[in-house]
DNA sequence: CGCGCGCTCGGG
DNA sequence: CCGAGCGCGCGA
């Protein structure tokens, strides 16, 4: 018998099949298998069997043995694997990568085993009685056994001591076993479990979702109660012996989240998270492909679970950019998620508050159907909005980050003993450093960007590469000492908050203040706990958590994602808003929110203002039919980056001229097509070019022959990839 | 003349 | 990806 095996080393040239006598060696299809390659042995993978090859049977090699006892990939995996292979056009080692936690690539984890001992089938009193007199610690040994049961060895020579175990070991009054230890992630947490009843929304969201036989797109305002939909989902398909994935946006990944799971679910589900332990990854992805676990949650990589017999995939939060890997390969999770469901015959279901344009289109052309939840599961209304201008605002001397409105509803709020949450998309203490007198900009000397002050640590930082420097005490320029700050950061928001509101407990939550793993947590659980009054934060205190007694939420700049130039700004910032107030009023209290922006008459703004989502639709889908953008159009981007700016022009100057070859044969299906530098032109020292291109029409050719170009011009010294409807222009 | 480095090629 | 094989440039 012949395997057909890729080797696991990604490059385009070995992106071929190579034969391999399966021999003694028992591999299976989706076994991971060493094999020699040339001079050494790899790793590969057996993606399918043959009776015989077409090779010459004497050049033929043997597999050199398998790597785990049960296939790694399953069939529905490698079936999977094929269609990524061709429609992103990546070596198949890539996409087969992407199946396995990377941990268990490089060989670095294994299964976990303990020595547990346990009282052997000789009478207990017998026992006992023939120990001699001094041995008291063996007595008390098997006393604990008998009355606590089997027992980790570890723990008996801890307690007692290790000759005593031995001693009894040796004389067979107890049997010491190995046995497997699962890793399991989050142990700590409380899995409380309040079950529900539906309301007649959740009902029939449930209801579309079994029932129709497209993805269902379920569109639910937030606090509608989508989360409990989820699980009736899940519970409906396991019940009938098939296997589900969740996935949530990687900020959303917390052990909350989890827990709900857990407590509805047990053991039955399995985590799939970068936060976790090599250790814990590899045990819980184990309990997947075993069979041990049927739900898979987890951020996007958990669409390729190793699961079989998949009855439904969830995308909670379907808009949520997260879903866009940013490395190769370049996966849209809802694509693959797409044709994951449709090999398996699984139902794909998505939800969000905001759909994503594309998806609420695709909603209303019944390419998905539609189950929309219009209510609060607390029957509360959502938080009334508020516009503060705040051209005005200065225009009438103030000058502070907060306007009077907002000044005002945060005393309010504090007097009566609520929260308040203020939200800043910029972290930091200011965005920009500048000369007074020679309008000098401080920037890193990697990237093509202005420096972020951090005045905790008194630092000047790079919020794209992350390279710190100095504080400036003089212009490097002209060297004056006259600087100026401009661009609040979450660090100056607190500040000044606290000059406003002296007594107030304030707490920060931004990439800076959620460095390890439970920092996050902690910031989170201490709000919760209401140790403090004020939550000031970035993008990430968006989502998820209810707090009850948050009654305000404060969002300065609002239109600060307006201003990107960039075909989706509107749609994120309608998003962020959406998103941002959901916070307030949760409970009891109505929720308010204090909106600020220095363009108050913005359509965006004011459908968002009015939770109108219909309505900013309506306009941002004509806005792209005339203009020709997506969903109209797609568009095509090939980047070039090297760290040689003379490599990554002449790359670029290639990548154009076979481009353009595309472009002249099929002129009709392009609106637009030339190369220049990217916004960002250079990031971590690399120069960064472009060839920009928008197609109409479904054209998968001209989409195939962009990804040749970009692979063919790829090398160690340039970095050269396609990108399709990319969330970020820069 | 020798070898060091950079390029190309093959691998089942 | 990694080693082998080969060509050519330079120095005692």
């Amino acid at each position: 018998m012949i395997a057909r095996v890729i080797v696991d080393i990604a490059t385009s040239e070995l992106d071929k099949i190579f034969d391999y006598k399966i021999g003694e060696s028992g591999a299976l299809i989706g076994s991971r298998v060493i094999v020699p390659f040339g001079k050494f042995k790899t790793e590969g993978f057996v993606i399918s069997t043959a009776e015989n090859s077409s090779y010459p049977e004497e050049k033929l090699k043997s597999i050199i043995r398998v790597v785990d006892e049960v296939p790694a990939l399953t069939s529905d995996n490698l079936e999977l694997a094929n269609h990524l292979h061709e429609t992103y056009h990546v070596s198949m080692a890539s996409v087969l990568r992407l199946f396995l936690p990377t941990e268990m690539r490089t060989g670095k984890v294994r299964k976990k085993t303990a020595n547990y001992a346990s009282l052997s089938s000789v009478d207990f009193d017998d026992i006992l009685s023939s120990l001699k007199k001094g041995a008291d610690k063996q007595r008390a040994v098997l006393t604990f056994l008998k009355e606590n049961g089997k027992t980790k060895c570890s723990v008996l020579n801890e307690t007692f001591s290790p000759s005593s175990v031995t001693a009894l070991k040796n004389k067979g009054y107890i049997v010491v076993s190995e046995e497997r230890i699962v890793r399991t992630p989050y142990k700590g947490i409380q899995f409380s479990e309040k079950r529900v009843t539906l309301n007649s929304e959740q009902e029939n969201a449930v209801k579309v979702c079994l029932e129709s036989d497209k993805p269902t797109l379920i569109k639910g305002v937030t606090g509608s109660g989508k989360t409990e939909v989820y699980l009736r989902l899940i519970e409906s398909v396991i019940s009938g012996g098939k296997t589900a994935i969740m996935l949530v946006p990687e900020i959303s990944l917390t052990p909350q989240t989890f827990s709900r799971l857990r407590a509805r679910f047990g053991d039955k589900c399995a985590i799939l998270h970068s936060g976790l332990s090599a250790g814990e990854k590899f045990d819980e992805w184990w309990r997947l492909r075993s069979g041990e676990a049927v739900i898979a949650i987890g951020a996007r990589s958990a669409i390729f679970a190793p699961l079989e017999n998949l009855g439904l995939i969830i995308i909670d939060e379907e808009h949520d950019q997260s879903y866009e890997s940013e490395s190769s390969p370049r996966y849209v999770t809802d694509e693959v998620a797409y044709i994951r469901a449709k090999l398996s015959g699984a139902k794909l279901v998505m939800g969000s508050a905001t759909p994503k344009i594309e998806s609420y289109k695709k909603a209303l052309d019944g390419v998905y159907s539609l189950a929309e939840m219009k209510g609060r599961v607390n029957g509360k209304p959502l938080p009334e909005m508020i516009i503060s201008d705040m051209k005005d605002e200065v225009r009438h001397g103030n000058i502070s980050p907060f306007s009077v409105a907002l000044k005002q509803e945060l005393k309010n709020t504090l007097d009566k003993g609520n929260q308040a949450i203020i939200f800043l998309n910029r972290r930091g203490y200011s965005q920009k450093v500048i000369c007074r007198e020679c309008d000098y900009v401080a920037k890193c000397l990697n990237c093509d960007v202005s420096l972020h002050y951090h005045r905790a640590e008194d630092l000047l930082k790079c919020h794209f590469c992350g390279s710190q420097y100095h504080m400036l005490s003089a212009c490097p320029e002209c060297g004056s000492v006259s600087i100026n700050y401009t661009g609040t950061g979450t660090q100056k928001v607190v500040q000044e908050l606290q000059d406003l509101f002296p007594t107030a407990k304030i707490l920060r939550m931004d990439n800076d203040t959620t460095q390890t793993k439970e920092s996050h947590f902690n910031i989170l659980k201490d709000f919760g706990e209401k140790k403090a009054d004020i939550l000031v934060g970035t993008q990430m205190i968006a989502k998820g958590h209810d707090f009850p007694s948050v009654t305000l939420v404060g969002i300065l700049d609002a239109d600060m994602s307006l201003y990107f130039s960039d075909y989706r700004s509107g749609e994120r910032t309608f998003q962020l808003i959406t998103q941002v107030a959901g916070r307030s009023g949760r409970a009891d209290d109505k929720g308010k929110v204090v909106l600020q922006t220095y363009s108050p008459q913005n359509t965006v703004l004011q459908t968002a203002i009015r939770y109108d989502y219909e309505r900013f639709y309506k306009r941002e889908i004509a806005i792209r039919q005339a203009s020709y953008f997506p969903p109209f159009s797609d568009i095509l981007r090939i980047m070039v980056e090297s760290e040689d700016d003379a490599v990554a022009i002449s790359t670029l100057k290639k990548v154009f001229e076979s481009a353009r070859e595309v472009y002249n044969d099929n002129r009709q299906h392009f609106i637009y097509f030339d190369k220049m530098k990217s916004p960002l032109k250079r990031i971590k020292n690399k120069y960064r070019y472009q060839v920009l291109a928008r197609i109409k029409g479904n054209n998968d050719e001209i989409k195939g022959e962009f990804y040749k170009i970009a692979n063919e011009n790829l090398s160690k010294k340039v970095l050269c990839y396609l990108e399709i409807n990319p969330s970020s222009m820069s």
